[in-house]
DNA sequence: TGAAAACTGTCGGCCAGCCGACGGACGGGC
DNA sequence: GCCCGTCCGTCGGCTGGCCGACAGTTTTCA
């Protein structure tokens, strides 16, 4: 969780617990492991779990009818609470460190310094949120959408000749699922932009960004 | 915070501040007065505070070009944090106990008593901000609205010959922002439903809900 | 108690973007 | 190589709901 709904801060957060408790399990963590495509999570299943991902993938997402929203991606070192009613599956095999949430607690209690941490997780997820909700309710695809390819930019792209290359592993799908659109759309302004000369494709796994002020105008500014 | 975007449950969360260290100020906390209009904090000047509504009413809102979009009301009680980018303002006098973020990590530290309620709080704002996610991206306005409604009649509503009595406050203007849509929508929502016998209008203040029903199968089917 | 200000109801025009559909391109297995 | 599953591009129709406008109503407060 990050801006632009994308995940990767170097937290540090979780940092926090994988190496103090160094290399064996926390105390009261269960590891776990995940094969590719399982549900760790469902609004309706209610456990309250505090885990900690070690490895892989897993995607956080809300559902609706035809329709599906997603907050974001865990990677390794990344936090997360099922206190939320949110879905949460694995996109490739993951394995994590996972606890019931009053043991957590305890934990809490026991280890002052584990507080603060905790807090400036649960405030980066809030104030992600918040974002989002701004997003889809003050802002148009295009917007959302060009402010998504300036934060890969800014978090993953590398110069070159042209402008700057971003790796791309997700595809038209995933966009559109995490910009609240869909698939059509996103796919029609990817295009449309490349006919302007604002960006342009490099097979499927990379995006170049001729224009960055381009994009930068698209994001604050509604419509053309 | 609560389901259906609007203030109060007895929280006990405050009351654990405000009665404990009873009637004087806790300690490292300010008291402000605000006058009604006043704007507490905005997403540019981020200064970090804690603060505790005494007595008064704020809206907590975000804002777009030519639209705003209300979070919650905060009540006395309340508890709140300035972490996230948002509008905080007195919508009526307000007196309040404020403390800066570092201050009040300081007291968590001291009194691991404090910290589970912080986490609830915090907790509860989150699964707010999913709920409203939720709404945005996957609701359509009546679903939305008569949700809303369920909401009111469940929290406030008191029986009566012909249903429930729903005393209103807020006008269609605080609604619609509630919900993220506009004014004439939701007023035209609320008449047609007038018109249909679902509800009725009893004054400006007051709403009649004689078919719950009614609003519950709007409130989880998309439109007719 | 009267004028000004703030709310409310309703209508019609308009458009962003969702949806379904379909054909083409890629990619991986065998 | 060939097949099949998945992904991508594009089009046209359709509609929820935003927006501006304006007339009526309630509230405020001088």
């Amino acid at each position: 969780m990050t801006p632009h709904h994308v995940a990767k801060p170097p937290t540090g957060a979780a940092a926090y617990w994988l190496n103090a408790p160094a290399g064996g399990a926390p105390p009261g963590f269960e590891r776990r492991q995940l094969a590719k495509g399982t549900l760790l999570a469902t609004p309706q299943a209610r456990e309250d779990r505090v885990f900690l991902v070690q490895s892989g993938r897993l995607r956080v997402y809300l559902a609706g009818e035809n329709r599906e929203l997603t907050l974001s991606f865990l990677e390794a070192g990344d936090i997360y609470t099922t206190h939320t009613p949110t879905y949460v599956e694995a996109v490739a095999a993951s394995t994590l460190w996972l606890i019931d949430t009053p043991a957590f607690a305890q934990q809490l209690a026991s280890d002052p310094g584990v507080t603060p941490v905790m807090m400036r997780v649960l405030g980066r997820m809030l104030a992600n949120a918040v974002h989002l909700i701004e997003d889809l309710s003050f802002r148009e695809v295009p917007a959302r959408l060009a402010r998504f390819l300036l934060g890969l930019v800014e978090r993953r792209g590398q110069v070159c000749e042209a402008g700057w290359r971003v790796p791309l592993e997700l595809g038209m799908e995933d966009i559109a699922s995490l910009l609240g659109t869909t698939r059509q759309t996103v796919s029609s302004l990817i295009n449309q932009w490349a006919r302007e000369g604002i960006v342009s494709r490099e097979g499927r796994r990379s995006l170049l960004v001729h224009l960055p002020e381009a994009l930068r105008a698209l994001s604050s500014k509604a419509a053309c």
